[in-house]
DNA sequence: GGCGCATATCTTGTATACATAACGGTGATT
DNA sequence: AATCACCGTTATGTATACAAGATATGCGCC
């Protein structure tokens, strides 16, 4: 009845265009190819060492998660997230998150819930140490915690890729002041509410707290171009 | 000033792998590849005279937007779908379109509410013809028009993304009993909503109109269990 | 006769070659 | 001088060829 070792479920990406799509989308998110960027097949191609075929594949891939723009016969390109877009996205990533948070009010297990309060705990300790960046990392882990508490596991699915997508722009807002501490406070709140078993309560905090982010992008792109302006 | 003739944006899948993503979504969606199929590059190549090159780019798509599975070195599966993970896509359909319709309860405009209308006029008239594969079609029609009333074009793509997948599934339930008339009242109660701006209403309302599919899928699915284990 | 291992075959993954549409430049014409 | 047409170049889309892993078969061994 015991199984000692289950068979290791990571043989995984033994296909070259996976890890060329992970690697190209690594770098489009991190800016090395900004918005805009007309991707070359053959560029690619050489830059990695391999050959058209799986460059190919990997840019279909990222197309159809919405990374890149395919048009017929004129390449790829890194899409112009338009502000406005991304603002959309934080929309709908603020809803999938109350609703995480709904799920998990009701459903989340003792361990779950001892898991969570540990994703807390450590986010604390950042905020103690005052390290953004380590702040950043297990605000991740926190989030990723009340997805997988809504025992929904295409919620879960879904949240975590917007999620991932979202990323560089949430980064933008790494600096701002005070906001480990208003990040943390929330967070204690959500906890509280889910524990409490109040869904309507935590959805609606979580809700709250993904659009804060949503609207300090929107802020920050505001002065941006302001400044671009004032140039 | 007057550009007469925009180029027409509409040249749109000149790339044969993207009509085959199409063909081979159709035979998945009707049940032609039933789950649990093989789908072997070859074959489908020489199914649709093309060579594998396309087939695979059009697999490819197909498996990032999660209608088959692409285990390496071991080909494409059609995924054996899990009544479950159907339902947990219900669960998150239905909070999309209550999304889709607070927002639209806030944001419709005047010709929107025109067009959501007719929409709804007209699965009226297919409900009195009693023609179910008509009013399946339009109410199809109906759900998009609340999408895009969102104004949230990320959110119309998701919704429409999901409702497609679950396209098959809601098709089961195409003549179960007074359905139809159900759904139409369902459907009246959510334009009152929407017209009204009460956001909270409609979108309770869509959540349960979506949920209720969801569950009487669940119901068909625990049905056919009983039937099999009785035979 | 059953089990394990080596080999054979088949399928996937990658590379290369070829076809074809889009882009750019040059030249002629109005 | 500006515009349009034609042609050459370049990059994408597709087909084919090759490499390598996975499955299946048959043989030997226990």
């Amino acid at each position: 009845m015991s199984i000692v070792s289950i068979p290791a479920e990571i043989p995984a990406a033994t296909r070259q265009s996976e890890r060329l799509g992970e690697l190209i989308e690594e770098r489009i998110v991190t800016g090395v190819y900004p918005p805009g960027t007309r991707l070359d097949e053959q560029e690619l191609a050489d830059t990695f060492g391999v050959s058209r075929t799986p460059v190919r594949e990997a840019l279909i891939q990222l197309s159809s998660v919405g990374l890149i723009e395919i048009r017929p016969r004129r390449g790829a390109t890194v899409p112009e997230i338009g502000a406005d877009r991304v603002c959309e996205m934080f929309e709908v990533m603020a809803e999938l998150e109350a609703m995480c948070g709904r799920l998990a009010a009701r459903r989340i297990t003792p361990g779950e819930q001892i898991a969570l309060q540990e994703a807390h705990s450590a986010c604390e300790a950042a905020r103690d140490a005052n390290t953004p960046d380590i702040y950043y990392q297990l605000n991740e882990v926190f989030h990723q915690r009340i997805y997988e508490a809504s025992h929904n596991g295409f919620l879960v699915e879904q949240a975590t890729a917007l999620h991932r997508r979202l990323r560089p722009y949430r980064r933008l807002q790494l600096r701002v002041r005070n906001r480990m501490t208003t990040s943390f406070n929330e967070h204690q709140a959500i906890v509280d509410a889910i524990t409490k078993g109040d869904g309507d309560l935590a959805s609606a905090l979580l809700r709250a707290h993904v659009t804060v982010q949503g609207e300090r992008f929107a802020d920050l792109v505001a002065t941006l171009r302001d400044f671009k302006a004032g140039t």
